[in-house]
DNA sequence: TTTAGCACTCTAAAGGCGAGAGTGCTAAAC
DNA sequence: GTTTAGCACTCTCGCCTTTAGAGTGCTAAA
């Protein structure tokens, strides 16, 4: 199934045009706007043979050519060569985020909204995250009553925080020992290696270590918030035109649960740098049909990475947008390594 | 210009019927649809006059009339009694509450899906903030190298978390030492009050307090992030249908800093347990002038309150919807009033 | 193998038409 | 004086037809 030279030539122009006007591309069009050394006839019979092999469809007889998902799959696995952003853009990125204060959120934030405006798509990217969490730090503060507010910070820099109701109450100065004292004696673990120390302690100690593991639990069960950006990008696309459409678009960027389930499933295949690209759900997933995503995963492997893409139409801009998103990447994680409590 | 008893009962019904239908309405069908003892010429006589009173208006000769701006504003004002959710319903709501962790964002999550389900609309959260920021406790924690994680608690509960660079590295205890110092030295005070008392003191201490004011300050110039949810809500509605207004409506609900702006510029006049309706934009905010908002606030005054609100078109169902914010601010008062940090 | 020519197909935009809903006005009824 | 029946008029909306244009596939010649 391997194609000539000239029908690549053909399938990158009909991608690119149809990217760019977003209407089926015919034969004469295409022999005009690219000034080809053929006749529109000699087009002709190849985007006949290329609709045969399953790359390209008609909408009906009679209209141009469209690239189907697997022509898609074929111009971003083979004929796409890889690009780097332009030196000036790469700047002008990594501006921006020096400038902002060194808060992870804050990042996060103008990480999603550059995505956006880069790829005129809508962008997603999840907090830094680890699945072996580790104890770093806890602090315990009083607040009035019986109630506690614990503070926890785990290796790789997460800091998850939750109120606890107690039976009797203890002043700050007890609490901040009881935290002293749990700091060093569990330092570094996780929550089972936590659970096996926990009979060598009592009262109020033996409690908080109950929560810490409590939480390292529903730490790692959790992949945290999806930041997203640039709705409006996908909406402007002429193929999310009908109301219903539009609505199934956005259906697909609030429904929080879908978006993660693709996240972790890819990052599981994907290493840090790397870039995938899922074209219409692959499959998998019937909602995003008319998807396509791009995705790339941040941060340290082992310690905590996070994931970061772009949802746009089919006819999305893939050379652009996984040059953005891979640069992204990079950025986040050199950015974040400087962060790293470990 | 005061209303007829039996003009206000029409344009009641207009005001009903409108939200249910979405289509003008005519003076036939509203008598057949209420069955009202006169007859469509006389409804007729009164819609031209609540016409020529600025309440109702008709999209083009020989259609129904639709209320004005002003005629929901009426509506709202004086004809809208006040009524409570459902005795079910509320404690259907009670019930979710209960069932979460006690996390403020898990409520706040909650309360934004509850509201969106409940008022078929667009609902938005901001988080709990204090105005006047006060320290609570402080926690410093060694990372690698020169960096330091700050976290800092305000009084009211709210968690600030910040990485900053130091010339040289200090161990745990160190830290710790320094933050216990700081949290008995600056206890409960202003970033002011901080400012006349650091000069008492020096190195390490001297500078973690700088960074504490900085943080105090930038806290108190945020408003943190807007939660949103039920962004599909106001797609579905027909005034929306076209590709052109959908994006209107969510860009709106994309630009955070429009509706910051109306948050607290409607803060400043509500009190808690008090619902603002914000009917067209009331002529200050043009890119809200296709929707109406019902805005409410919880928490405690004076020491950290959050709003919360709906923002969906202008045939809104105004008294399920302002029973609804008021209940959720009621109940989310609550909630907090227990974990409040004093 | 490529190209010119041609008949054919299908869409999308534009125009025309009729049904239906609603209005305002007038004159009669209460 | 208020209410109502009757009526002519207006305007939209959905539906149909028509037409222009773009694109195709096929055939036969270069």
């Amino acid at each position: 199934m391997e194609l000539s030279d000239r029908q690549k030539i053909i399938l990158t122009l009909v991608v690119h045009e149809y990217i760019r006007t977003a209407s089926p591309v015919g034969s004469k069009n295409l022999v005009e706007q690219y000034q080809l050394d053929m006749s529109s006839a000699t087009v002709r019979n190849e985007l006949g043979l290329l609709t045969e092999m399953g790359y390209l469809r008609q909408p009906h007889t009679s209209a141009g050519r469209v690239p189907t998902e697997e022509g898609y799959r074929y111009f971003v696995e083979r004929l796409l060569r890889r690009t780097e952003l332009p030196d000036s853009t790469q700047f002008m990125i990594s501006h921006q985020f020096y400038q902002t204060r060194p808060d992870v959120d804050e990042w996060m934030k103008l990480a999603a909204s550059i995505l956006a405006s880069q790829s005129h798509a809508a962008s997603l990217i999840t907090p830094p995250h680890s699945d072996k969490t580790r104890f770093k730090h806890v602090e315990l503060v009083a607040t009035r009553g019986q109630q506690i507010l614990m503070v926890l910070v785990l290796l790789g820099g997460e800091i998850r925080q939750r109120f606890v109701t107690l039976d009797e109450s203890f002043n700050q100065e007890k609490l901040s020992t009881t935290a002293d004292h749990i700091r060093t004696f569990v330092q570094g673990m996780t929550a089972d290696e936590i659970l096996s120390r926990q009979n060598q302690t009592q009262g109020l100690e033996k409690t908080a270590l109950g929560w810490i593991m409590d939480e390292l639990h529903s730490v790692s069960s959790t992949t945290g918030e999806v930041f997203l950006d640039g709705l409006t990008n996908v909406m402007a696309e002429p193929e999310f035109s009908g109301n219903d459409d539009a609505r199934r678009a956005l259906r697909v960027l609030e429904e929080r649960s879908l978006l993660q389930e693709v996240l972790e499933r890819t990052a599981a295949n994907s290493s840090i740098g790397g870039v995938q690209v899922i074209i219409g759900g692959e499959g998998t997933w019937e909602e995003l049909r008319p998807f396509s995503m791009v995705l790339g995963r941040y941060g340290k492997p082992g310690l905590a990475t996070g994931s970061l893409g772009v949802l746009g139409p089919l006819r999305m801009s893939y050379g652009r947008t996984i040059s953005t998103v891979r640069f992204l990447s990079g950025l986040l994680s050199s950015l974040l390594m400087d962060t790293m409590v470990e």
